[in-house]
DNA sequence: TATATTTCGGAGTCCAGACTCCGAAAACAA
DNA sequence: TTGTTTTCGGAGTCTGGACTCCGAAATATA
């Protein structure tokens, strides 16, 4: 799996929280029986982004989490960055330490401009056009097919 | 890590297998050594690679393994679908069973730019383009530095 | 044939990621 | 103030990948 579990995770929840519209804090238990994540383990993820600055938290009824910066301005590297960390934008096809063009691996080249299109792909794709896209086609977002956005009932 | 170190291993060996020129079986304990994999990990590994008709082995004196097929028909594709499964060129960025044209994932046709082009780089690389870069750039192969090339001492 | 060399195959250990559980702290509402 | 809701923080369990170890089978060489 090229991202974590708790990666993916944060992506869905942050997805799903913009899809909210912003109202008000969305209770993690909520995002965790939406998505089918098990609440305890969400709530470790969270806390990630939250310390992180991607998401601002608050303790109590009414509480929950909320994007702490416009969704325009969240990026899926940001989240990747803030769960998996950066080494999946910089590492080695095989792994070597300190593989790059001073000390490159027979791979490196072709690798990088893998990698290269991976960044880019990550930092253009806000959260933004994320959230709209899974309202506009109407997509799932988790694995069991079931809506997810505001329900209106 | 995108690879598995199994993996990685498979595919540092296949390179050192065909920079050895293809004369006669290379032993594995030879290969571990110079590629400071632990022989007996690395057995289990090329024991998948033999059964993926990608290497031929012989037991006993003067025994060990050698490339089953001309060096420029083993793409890297090859390699990584025979150690780690095809997954990785055809998984959700999400990790979504199913996802694809008719029920896609938010970012579906994002990461399918980036998939798309890791498989074609994968796909048109063979394991005699890789030995030859090692080879010209004196590149290295493992995470110690250090030649691996036929010893001429 | 006897012996040394080498792969084959299975079983066991170790560790990090995935996930669970529980109590504490914060904050709203009655 | 009291009780309920909710996040916070730590500790524990489980599973699969990474790696080790050992004996068996095959095969070249003397």
């Amino acid at each position: 799996m090229i991202l974590s579990k708790s990666c993916i995770y944060g992506i869905q929840a942050t997805i799903f929280v913009a899809a909210q519209g912003g109202g008000g804090h969305v209770p993690i238990s909520r995002i965790a029986e939406q998505l089918d994540i098990s609440f305890h383990f969400l709530t470790k993820v969270l806390q990630q982004l939250t310390s992180a600055g991607i998401l601002e938290s608050m303790r109590g009824p009414r509480g929950g989490v909320l994007l702490a910066r416009p969704v325009a301005d969240i990026t899926l590297f940001d989240l990747v960055s803030a769960i998996d960390g950066t080494d999946i934008f910089t590492e080695c096809m095989l792994g070597l330490p300190g593989c790059g063009h001073a000390a490159p691996c027979p791979a490196h080249d072709l690798w990088l401009e893998v990698r290269n299109k991976f960044t880019q792909v990550a930092r253009s794709v806000t959260i933004q056009a994320l959230a709209e896209r899974s309202a506009e086609l109407n997509v799932r977002l988790t694995g069991s097919i079931r809506e997810f956005l505001p329900t209106t009932s």
